[in-house]
Formats: C-alpha cells, sequence, structure tokens
DNA sequence: TCGTAACAATGAAACGATTCAAAGATTTGA
DNA sequence: TCAAATCTTTGAATCGTTTCATTGTTACGA
C-alpha cells in the first residue's frame, strides 16, 4: 500500500465513473442512495484522502486561510487565533498559521508561503510595511483583513481594539472608586497603543475638575520595568504618592505591585489602586489580584474571519474596519479606597 | 490581471518552451546564463509565483511539514516550534503549525487537514491516542516524529526531555548548596512529567543520608494551587518547615513564593530555598528571581526536523529516540542557605 | 571536414481532482 | 403505451506544474 488510493480507484472499486465519486464527495444531493452508498464504502475501503493539491489545482483557489500574527505566544494572539481557526471550521476552511516573531523577513517568507499556496485570502497583524505586498496581493485575488491595526476602510478592511476607550475605562474606573491623583505608567509613547491608552486616561481625568495624571515613563513594557518606576515611587515617600495607577500593560503592572508590596507598609488597594491592562493568566493569580483591560480577542478573531469572507463575495473598492471597545476588569487591586475624599 | 500568471504564460513571454523555465526555477544548472536571464525577467516582469498544488500534484508530495503542538500559548512550545521552523527552512520546508489546545478532535482535524495537504510529515505532541491513525499515515508514506513524549524506537522516531535528569539536577542542587528537608511540590503524579521529575528527586535525596523528601500534593499546576500548598506550610510554624522546595513547575513555584514572602518572616533562600522547572519568564522576574529548570526547546525542534528528514531518506522499520537532557538555571531563589548545616 | 561528446532546449505525458455537456435511466401524465 | 420531463451517471477536458525522452546546438580532437 504504498501510494495513497486515488478518486479513479475508488470509482474502479465502487464501479462507477470518477466523476460520480466527485460528485458523491461534493454534490451529495445530485446521487441515488444506492451509488452513494457503494462509492462511500469502497471510500472506506480503500482508505481514501482527498488530494487536497489536486483539487485546488482544478478550483483554482484553496480551502486555506492565511493567519500571520506578530507573536504566538502572546495571550493575545492565541486567543485570536483559536477564535479565527474555530470561524474558519464553521465555513469549512482551515487555517494556515505563520508566526512572524515581529521579524520582517519571516513575515514576508511567510507571505510568500501562503500565496504559493493560493490561500482563499490572509488575516494578518503586520510587523513591516507590507501594503504593497498586500495590494499585490489583492490584485492576484486574495485579499487581506488587517488584525490588531486599523486600515483606512478605502484600503482595507480590518479589525482593532479602541486602545483609547480602554484607557479611558481603566482612569475612570481609578476615579469612579474614589482616586483623585492617577499616575499613568508606560514605555515609550511612540509606541501607538501606549500613547492611544495615555489619551484615554487623559480625556476621563480631565472630566473631574480636582483630578490629576501624572506620567510616569517606563523602559519598556516588562515586569522589571515595572518594578524600577515603583521603586522610584517607594523613594518619594508616602505624601508624594498617587493614589491610583494605571499601566499601559499588565506586566508593568505586576513589577509596580511588587515594589509597592514589598515596602510591607504601602497596601494595595487601600493606599494606592492599581489597574493593568490585557488581562494576561498572571493578572488573576498576582498576590493581589490585577484589576485590568479585557481585550475581546475572541470577536477579533471570528470577525476577521467574517470580513475575510465579505472581501471574497464582494469585489468592491470599499472595506470595512471594524473597531471593539475593551471590557474592564475589576479585581482586589482596584477595591474601595481607605481615607481619600470622594468626588 | 485577473487570473495570475502561469508558467506557460512566462515561457510565451521568454520565448522559451515551459520545460525551460521549470528547469530555472528547479535545476538552475541545466540552464545557460542567457536563457536564465530571460526567463528571469519575465518572472519578474509577470509577477509569476509558482503555483505550490501544481507543483505537488506533480511531485507527488509537498514541501511542507505539519507540526501539531498541545498549546502554542505555552512558552515550552513556541520555542520549539520556532526552532523547528528555522530548521525546516534550512532544509528548503516550511512547517504548517497546529495547534490542538489539548483537544483531541482539533488534533484529529488537523491531522486529516495536514494529511489531504501532503505534508512531508509530521511532528507532534499528541492529545489522545493517535497511534493507530500515525501508523495509518507511515503506511502512506507520511513519517511521524513525536515531540516531548518518547516512544518504542520500534514504532516511531521521537524527541523527549529527561524528566527524571531534571528531577535530580534539581533536587541535587538543593542538596549541593547545603538543604537536608526537601519537599516536592507537584500536582497528580498520574501526569508523567510530575511522575519523572519526584522520581529524579527522590534518587538525589537516596544519595545523601542525612537528607529527606517530603512530597506535597498540589491540586494542579497553576500559582494558585502553589499558593494554597504555601499557605498551608506556613501555618506550620517554623520548626516543621522543610528547607528546600522543589516545584514540578515555575508556575506552582511562584505560587509558594508568593505565600512564604506575604508571611514577611520567611525569607528566600535565606530560611527556605525554592526551585522550579521550565524556567518561564517571569521566573526572572519574580519579586525573589526563581531558579528553575531549563528545557532545551531549540535542540528539541532542530532534532525533530533532523529526524523527521533521516525518516524520509531511510525506509527503514527502526527509529530514533533522541532524549535531552535539561539544564540548571540558578538565580537567587537557591542562594546560600543560612544557618543550615552542610552535609 | 567530420564524428563525437557534452551541453541546452523542447514539448508531450502525467499527477488527481472538478466540471459539464451529453447520454442513459426513470418517472410522470395523459 | 408513449412522449416529455426529471433524475443519474458518464467520461473527456482541464487546471499548472514536473519529468524525461528526444531533438538541436556547440566545441573539440583527429
Amino acid at each position: 500500500m504504498n501510494r495513497s488510493a486515488s478518486i479513479k480507484d475508488v470509482a474502479n472499486h465502487a464501479s462507477v465513473a470518477v466523476g460520480t465519486v466527485s460528485n458523491v464527495l461534493n454534490y451529495p444531493d445530485r446521487v441515488s442512495q444506492r451509488t452513494k452508498e457503494r462509492v462511500l464504502r469502497a471510500i472506506d475501503e480503500l482508505g481514501f484522502i482527498r488530494n487536497d493539491a489536486a483539487r485546488q489545482l482544478r478550483a483554482g483557489h484553496s480551502r486555506t486561510i492565511g493567519l500571520i500574527v506578530l507573536d504566538v505566544g502572546n495571550p493575545f494572539f492565541t486567543s485570536v487565533v483559536r477564535a479565527a481557526e474555530d470561524a474558519a471550521a464553521l465555513q469549512g476552511s482551515a487555517v494556515l498559521l505563520g508566526d512572524s516573531g515581529h521579524n520582517a523577513s519571516r513575515e514576508s517568507n511567510y507571505i510568500d508561503l501562503f500565496q504559493e499556496q493560493r490561500v482563499q485570502g490572509l488575516l494578518i497583524s503586520p510587523v513591516g510595511d507590507v501594503t504593497e505586498r498586500l495590494d499585490l496581493l489583492r490584485d492576484r485575488g486574495i485579499p487581506t483583513v488587517l488584525v490588531d491595526r486599523l486600515a483606512d476602510e478605502d484600503k482595507y478592511s480590518s479589525v482593532s481594539v479602541d486602545d483609547d476607550a480602554g484607557g479611558y475605562l481603566a482612569a475612570r474606573h481609578l476615579l469612579d472608586t474614589g482616586r483623585r491623583r492617577l499616575a499613568f505608567v508606560g514605555g515609550p509613547t511612540s509606541i501607538r497603543q501606549v500613547a492611544d491608552r495615555l489619551q484615554g486616561a487623559r480625556r476621563a481625568v480631565k472630566e473631574e475638575p480636582d483630578a490629576t495624571l501624572e506620567v510616569l515613563d517606563s523602559e519598556g513594557q516588562t515586569v522589571l520595568a515595572g518594578r524600577s518606576v515603583g521603586n522610584m515611587l517607594v523613594e518619594r515617600g508616602r505624601g508624594d504618592l498617587p493614589d491610583g495607577i494605571f499601566c499601559a500593560n499588565d506586566l508593568l503592572a505586576l513589577g509596580v505591585m511588587q515594589s509597592l508590596t514589598m515596602t510591607h507598609t504601602l497596601k494595595i488597594p487601600e493606599d494606592i489602586a492599581l489597574i493593568g491592562y490585557d488581562d494576561i493568566d498572571f493578572a488573576v493569580s498576582a498576590v493581589v489580584p490585577l484589576s485590568s483591560i479585557r481585550q475581546p480577542t475572541e470577536a477579533l478573531g471570528r470577525t476577521a474571519i467574517e470580513l475575510l469572507a465579505e472581501e471574497l463575495e464582494s469585489t468592491g473598492p470599499r472595506h470595512r474596519a471594524v473597531i471593539f471597545t475593551p471590557e474592564l476588569v475589576v479585581r482586589q487591586s482596584t477595591g474601595p479606597a481607605q481615607g481619600t475624599a470622594a468626588g
């Protein structure tokens, strides 16, 4: 049993024409019950497996969708991937996953690969500037949906999350629980996500006349960076401290939390409330469970597939940009304040 | 430019035969310099992209390798995937990644998909019992290499890590730094990894006549599970505590660390040393940087691809099981002890 | 100048599915 | 019972490559 059975073998074994076998596979309604059973039995007996290459060659397109993410290790993307796979499966497609690892050349290799494979379409959260390549793809009939990046609706469809709204949500929550002296901790504001979240926070703070927002720059977005910001705060002494801290992501927040709790004098949330962003797994299991902003990753993945399906149907020049609003997750780290005056 | 250019279009455009274009692509040495240039220019001008389906159909096999992991979100697998992709790229293949998410039916779907795609071979860290399917695959000429699972060399090739050795390494390190009252924290010992690590630790402890090993069962392998074991320890009171704790993974260790540090009386590593397993990113940035056992994930990924290549060449009935030894990573959490008597 | 070897280029056949016009079988209604 | 309508089945053509036997070209020594 060296080479696997072809549709022709099945046809012979069931004593029907190859076209009939194909019909059983693709248009079962066109085939009589009796014949169908014979063919199915033959398929089973020979262990026939459809050769996707041949099908694709004839049909002109595949049943697979390419998905290129920045980092599969990032829970955000992992979750998007899961949702996309499930949504694709529902419509009978499979997802080919590529991990660019923030590396433009890996990204480019995947685009090549997917193009050779003639995927139905491409979902991508781009690293480099790939707009030219994506334009070429579209001309060749391979539509693209940008993921986690807002795109001009004249050019592409996209799904993204409103970071400004997320920032607003976080700051508003701190304000609503009575905090007035807020601080924002975030990496270089050249990162769009960071800038947007800060902007949203500013918007919220402006709504309360007696509230202030201090911006603490961090070196990167890691636990260590958070810890050094935290240490800096601790050294300031009690009088000069914020009573609510919003970190641009959960790693930073966990770092800040480590510094503050190690003092054994400052208490979270009584003295300082703390909220992060992303709602990573570790947020729940922090020493003080961390409040956070959760991004609707499942919706992102599902919607990306839906937009791609739309692109495949209508070939209009107009596309859709779907923007999701993130969600507040309240945990212990932003519990009620101790003695601060409420607004 | 609706349908993309075929090799025939290229041949016309360059005024050569289709076979020549194919040779330029696959056997450049067989073609004269002049012709090659003409063809390459034509390819460029038409934006020709090889149709992989057609190539595959004719060649009988693809240039892709299927890789199914238990959980792409797990840093262990992420790293294995990276290494496998890089190794595959070196030999001109691409990796199609599937994430089973510990779900047997997803796993099965991926096997179907990869089989329809006629992948060259399959790397898999299996969820369910897939041996029958894998046997079928092999009969059809698709070899399999098991990843992170030891397999009978008469049946499959495999790459795995010696968990017993890892357990030994961790316990030996605690002993070498002067600890004698050891504890092992680990989930249900029905999980092979947990059992093996415990076994290795036992081996090390037997080497020191005055050393003891206590086994503390945890409910699962999470931070929370670790914390509840830690709390239990804290309640015991100082006299009755171990002086070195080995956790079956880093999450557990981080949980234990949280409990111990929250007491503000027990100090790590002076009172109790703590070592985990896996060396996840968070290990470095824990309050007390966590010592751990690092698995050679890059080697796993690379070797899996190499074994697959071997399988593709020789069709002998014998396979290879490569077992790697993990590596000790020493950080602050197992620094020198305070007053415990050394052996 | 010729014969031969080495090298280049050719183009038809094949891979395994889908498609579709045409042929064959069956049902329906009168 | 027959013609028309409907339902099944057939099998050749097709997709875009690779393969390989064949033909064409060039270089070289005798």
